[in-house]
DNA sequence: ATCTGTGGCCACCAGC
DNA sequence: GCTGGTGGCCAC
């Protein structure tokens, strides 16, 4: 059922394949009428495999010895027609199967086939398709839209890559007209539900789906704000709190409840839920078929691991939130539990409505209110900010080609692979398969670097012993994308790094046992290259240009933060036996040159009479703020490096103490940053936190060395006040709660038994014995108090089992960090307290 | 089924 | 009491 499609401009979402059609299913975003358009490719696409004379061990030799490996179209098979006798035939006659999805073996394409997943990664490839672009459809071809980039834009880019290599500079100039498409904003809806679940139940089975739905919330990017409510016998309507604007539809029976539902997905090509796949969309498909609704009109398809639309995409946020690079790179690591309230807490400053007592015994106004909160909250984590996360989402696709509702649920290994093979397919390269790239244990650990921490692979990037002391007039200087640049710089890529090159073996990578090919660029290092060079050169400070519409000025924004996204993982990748194409040399030598870079710049500066007070990989601390001699020492690096460090910032003043990754650095206008001190890591009791960065405040108010005597008084004052009011129970305990992760659940744990794990035990223990059998799970929080002989979980404990001394220690040893570079000691500064505490507490017990 | 890396500090556990 | 090892959080 083709669908005559004809000039319009359309963003491809998705392909995937049909398999009762047996045609590709394409799916497009038309932004003119707010749909999605299906595609059905009636073209001829069958997956097959070209066959090429040859052995397996000559190519391998050939790949590594040639400048590149073409393909030789030879013979077909059709994987999906021909019998499995004759495929394996002519395998037999030619061993060498590479084409089909070109560049992987027959083995792996006929896994792939049979899982039926890869499918569009081939056909996309077939057909030169890119995801998150624009297309027309005229005459049932598929033709990308062409977009111009403005001219100052271009020249601007044209300036900034005058330098670079040719490959990369025509690679750079791909990437910029594909990354300069306008960004579309599509139309969603979220979506949660409520259960009628008891309380021994709290998390029910989807694939059971015992009980039914009683409620079922809408917010969309269209404004539509609905909830659908099942009538049920005893409730009370309650009072409405709702907003004027949010419709409440009452049903009376569920099968209702889910045709209203299933009308209003239709209206929307995307639809947002948090943990949709597993839970809500799973509940309502399987709720449909109890209910007797026919598969053909629920407009769910469950996948083994994706809940899908018919009609459109479903984009699963707590898998997207739970994307480690996600977390990191894009949200800079404001949330750290995975849970709705605590992901929209951190970034939207909202939270999830509370309630007590069961969910299906909430009057029907209060459910309504709290099942409309989630699914707007849901939606606002789509929108917040111009729509950021979709917008990413999309620029993320273009760069992998994936799909976003693919990407947004697997991690970034999986991003770089899809990427990475991309460009494989585009030159007809071999795609290397895991046992072509492996190295014999013990041959790997002879050649590798050893790790400064055992049990590592090899030895990372270098931290520099700090320089005690406070020091005024600091700057800090790091180098732009260190390891993407020395990867583009030295060539480094999996087939280049240790090359089969006789010749290449003199070129040793100087503090390692490893050589570079210089015959030819790696794929990796022109990936990684071209990548690096556009985000520092073109997308990093075109924000900054005058003249930009705010339209512009986001899309860059936003290409800017995909590519550090992209970037970051790419380092990381190479070193991880997870990763398909994981070839620890590369990412040993990356280290490595890392490692001499960091060194000869500091040599340079010492060269040149400036101290060097602290470093840590990519950075340093200098004592100038001397822009001549920063100047010097850039030009420097840049000419014998051919890396570009940069001046980060310069500082009031900096304070180093014996400790490494622990520093603070003071702003000219007073603005204080902390780095690695206890008292701002997000497990310590609030109770400490806050006095810490009280303390902090303080340094941002001394001018020169002689205000150091007036903070010292002030930080006195703090720490005394605060130790008052742990002596006085004037602390509410919630303040005086440790918050750490479990990383297992806590049967799990058996070498040693921490203490959160011991708080974590005794609240299931009291848990169970209430009834509730609910455990907590890898990921979880718990929230402990240290009490006089040991842990209590938070809401297990009471204020007068506080274990007063502990949380001193604690007190001191936060504040000796702060306190001790700057030449104080919290005992100095309490002595003076401690008389007047006693004489003070003397006094009331009189 | 899913999973990017190493270096460093702190508090605590468990065994001696 | 000392000490090596574990687990969590952070810097890059």
């Amino acid at each position: 059922m083709s669908e005559q499609i004809e000039n319009e401009n359309m963003v491809l979402l998705s392909a995937s394949y049909d398999g009762i059609e047996k045609k590709a299913c394409l799916k497009f975003y038309d932004e003119k009428t707010n749909t999605i358009k299906l595609w059905y490719d009636s073209s001829e696409h069958k997956p097959y495999c070209l066959v090429k004379k040859d052995t397996d061990e000559k190519l391998l030799e050939t790949f590594k010895n040639e400048d590149k490996i073409i393909i030789e179209e030879t013979k077909k098979i059709d994987l999906l027609n021909d019998k499995e006798e004759n495929m394996l035939k002519i395998i037999a006659d030619n061993p060498l199967i590479i084409g089909g999805m070109p560049g992987r073996s027959i083995r792996d394409r006929v896994v792939a086939w049979e899982a039926d997943i890869k499918y569009y990664e081939t056909y996309m490839y077939d057909k030169s398709l890119i995801p998150g672009i624009y297309y027309k459809i005229k005459d049932n071809q598929i033709i990308p839209s062409k977009f111009t980039t403005p001219k100052e834009t271009n020249d601007m880019l044209q300036k900034g890559i005058e330098n670079a290599d040719d490959d990369i500079k025509e690679k750079i100039n791909e990437w910029a007209e594909l990354l300069s498409q306008p960004l579309p904003s599509i139309k969603r809806v979220a979506l949660d539900i409520e259960v009628q679940s008891d309380k021994m139940d709290r998390f029910p089975d989807a694939g059971e789906a015992r009980y039914q739905i009683i409620s079922v919330g809408f917010a969309a990017s269209d404004n539509l704000k609905q909830v659908i409510i099942l009538r049920r016998n005893g409730i009370e309507l309650g009072t409405n709190e709702l907003e004027k604007d949010i419709d409440v539809i009452f049903v009376d029976d569920e099968k209702t409840l889910l045709e209203n539902v299933f009308k209003i997905i239709r209206n929307y090509p995307c639809i947002i839920t948090y943990n949709g796949d597993d839970f809500d969309l799973k509940y309502i498909y399987n709720r449909a078929i109890k209910a007797g609704i026919k598969k053909e009109d629920i407009p769910i398809q469950l996948g083994r691991i994706e809940a899908n639309l018919k009609h459109g995409i479903h984009l699963d946020l707590y898998r997207t939130f739970l994307n480690r690079s996600i977390q990191i790179y894009a949200f800079g690591n404001k949330y750290s539990e995975h849970s709705l309230n605590a992901v929209s807490k951190a970034i939207l400053n909202k939270s999830k409505i509370e309630f007590t007592g069961e969910i299906g015994q909430q009057t029907y106004y209060h459910l309504a209110r709290y099942n409309f909160n989630d699914a707007e909250i849901t939606l606002e984590l789509t929108s917040f900010d111009g729509d950021l996360l979709m917008k990413l989402l999309l620029v993320i696709s273009r760069i992998t080609k994936m799909p976003i509702n693919d990407l947004s649920r697997i991690g970034v290994s999986n991003w770089i692979r899809s990427m990475v093979y991309f460009e494989h397919r585009k030159i007809n390269a071999l795609i290397p398969r895991k046992d072509e790239l492996a190295i014999d244990d013990d041959e790997l650990k002879e050649m590798s670097s050893e790790a400064v921490i055992e049990g590592k692979q090899y030895q990372g990037g270098m931290v520099l012993e700090p320089k005690i002391g406070v020091y005024f007039g600091v700057s800090a200087l790091d180098f732009a994308s260190l390891y993407p640049s020395i990867i583009k710089v030295n060539n480094l890529s999996y087939e280049t790094v240790r090359c089969k090159h006789k010749e290449h073996r003199e070129n040793l990578i100087k503090g390692s046992k490893h050589w570079i090919c210089d015959k030819r660029r790696g794929i990796i290092s022109l990936l990684v290259g071209s990548l690096r060079d556009i985000r520092v050169n073109y997308y990093k400070p075109l924000p900054k240009m005058e003249g930009l519409s705010s339209d512009e000025k986001n899309l860059y924004s936003v290409v800017s933060q995909a590519l550090k996204v992209i970037l970051n993982a790419s380092y990381g990748v190479l070193g991880a036996p997870i990763f398909p194409l994981f070839f620890l040399p590369v990412a040993d030598s990356t280290a490595a040159i890392g490692r001499n870079i960091i060194t000869e710049t500091v040599e340079a500066a010492r060269n040149n009479n400036i101290e060097v007070l602290y470093g840590d990989t990519d950075s340093l601390f200098i004592k100038s703020i001397d822009q001549n001699e920063i100047d010097n020492l850039i030009s420097w690096s840049q000419k014998n490096q051919g890396v570009d460090l940069e001046l980060e910032a310069k500082y009031r003043y900096a304070v180093f103490s014996e400790r490494k990754k622990n520093y603070i650095v003071v702003k000219n206008d007073g603005q204080v940053i902390i780095k690695g001190l206890t008292g701002k890591k997000s497990h310590i009791p609030l109770f400490v936190r806050e006095a810490f960065y009280e303390a902090i405040e303080r340094l941002g108010e001394a001018e020169t060395e002689k205000d150091f005597e007036k903070v010292k008084t002030e930080i006195r004052n703090i720490a005394r006040e605060s130790n008052k009011l742990l002596k006085e129970d004037k602390v509410p305990i919630e303040k005086l709660a440790f918050r750490m992760m479990l990383s297992k659940s806590t049967k799990m744990y058996k070498t040693t038994i921490p203490q959160h794990v011991r708080a974590a035990r005794l609240l299931e223990e009291h848990n169970r014995e209430k009834g509730d059998i609910e455990v907590m799970k890898p990921g979880d929080i718990i929230s402990f108090v240290k009490t006089i002989g040991g842990v209590k979980p938070l809401e297990l404990a009471k204020i007068r089992e506080i274990d007063k001394k502990k949380y001193e220690e604690i007190m001191k040893s936060t504040f000796d960090q702060l306190l001790g570079p700057l030449g104080y000691s919290f005992d100095d500064i309490l002595g003076v307290t401690r008389l007047e505490d006693l004489f003070w507490s003397s006094k009331t017990e009189n």
